[in-house]
DNA sequence: TCTTCTTGTTAAAAAACGTTAAATCGGGAC
DNA sequence: GTCCCGATTTAACGTTTTTTAACAAGAAGA
């Protein structure tokens, strides 16, 4: 998640870019308008801008049209030193994203990326088929498929298979499966995932270069070694 | 468009009123928080949620949890009287689109719903065909085609089947269903909708790439492959 | 090693949904 | 008004899905 700071204070700037950085993400920090404007058409996969509104050689707004004409979908954020209603309109009827004064929180700045970022991905085509091994599990009909058999899921086991085929190799947390799957973490649900573990792990039983390892203390992890 | 307004002062909820409707919204206002729930659930085709932070019987983020328990993608903008960081981190938090602080100009309220709806473009007009896998759905007529073969539905069937049509592939809750189609959602209702999801599906049966599949404990969902 | 916490497994209970048919309702014809 | 009819609801029973419970097994820390 590539992130462009444009933001002249370099305190500001650090704080921006070191807070940012420290949660994950990957930033590029420029000092001025025009600067950032030329990074912005090196760069290829920036999901988000954060401008300053008042820096050097060339202004956030006019920035941000400029940005806009080469990409009319990137979200962008505007930081201004003070609430002046004009600027807010003037840079929402640019097309900002979202709009925050000085001072601010990072983790509010944070909250709002994220948000936006949420917002702006989740049309990110749904898959409709994964595979793994010798797997096929189409997530509309709920249909998992292994050599000519097919067995059809519950929406439960269809939703933590699906989770489990978005983050192949990588795992997954108990706590987030949960509140993915069932909405909250409870003990019983926590129970309940247990039980439907162990139904995923008899489904995908035919194949042994595929299955979920568990975590211990952390989560579980579907492995595909084909 | 429509816009679902949440404000209890009866001054300000009417300028909101006037203002959005005659700039081209259709808009429903609730005087709190109770009234704006029901008043959601009932409703089938809202474009965003205005909602004031503090209300009487529910407050706005309460409300703002249990829209969002029963739509995840629609937009939803809080007003607060005063610029508490808390309550932004704790609207954001719930998954808030955007947060404005009073007093702000109509205009920007305007901008703000606006750069959502353009973000998000969810809003299914209301049509009076609707078309999935082979099927041909007119709604004023209540006639489903498939090939040659026609079958003219009753008004419930009609109903049910229109909130799905509008709602393709994505999961229909069974008290929305119920609020929609019956008014409330009783026991009896309930169990009357099951048989009618019966009849749905078969009429639908023809068309092996359209299927009413259940999600259990939450709805059902129209899929169409096609 | 012992103890505690977490996870695996199985079965039973509970809840939700599917299906079919009979009962009820409500509007038009007579 | 009564009768008839299709539409809708209620009822009863069957099936599936999900949760809960109880106990076994494994991991990790003292």
């Amino acid at each position: 998640m590539k992130v462009l700071l444009a933001e002249d204070d370099p305190n500001l700037g650090m704080i921006l870019n070191d807070y940012l950085t420290a949660k994950g993400y990957e930033t590029i920090l420029c000092r001025d308008g025009e600067e950032a404007l030329s990074t912005f058409e090196k760069a290829d996969d920036l999901s988000i801008c954060v401008l300053d509104v008042m820096m050097p050689k060339m202004d956030g707004f006019t920035l941000a049209e400029e940005i806009r004409q080469r990409d009319s979908q990137i979200p962008i954020i505007f930081l201004t030193a003070k609430s002046m209603k004009e600027d807010t309109i003037a840079g929402l009827k640019l097309g900002a994203d979202d709009y925050m004064t000085k001072p601010f929180s990072m983790e509010e700045l944070l909250l709002r990326i994220q948000a936006i970022v949420r917002r702006t991905q989740r049309s990110e085509p749904e898959r409709r088929e994964y595979t793994f091994g010798k797997f096929t599990y189409d997530y509309e009909q709920r249909l998992l498929q292994y050599d000519d058999q097919e067995v059809k899921l519950t929406s439960k086991e269809s939703e933590l298979l699906k989770l489990f085929a978005q983050h192949i190799n990588q795992t997954v947390d108990r706590t987030k499966a949960l509140k993915v799957v069932w909405g909250d973490d409870s003990y019983f649900n926590a129970r309940s995932m247990d039980v439907y573990i162990a139904k995923l792990r008899k489904y995908l039983k035919p194949d042994e270069e595929v299955q979920i390892l568990t975590v211990h203390g952390q989560g579980f992890k579907l492995v595909d070694l084909s």
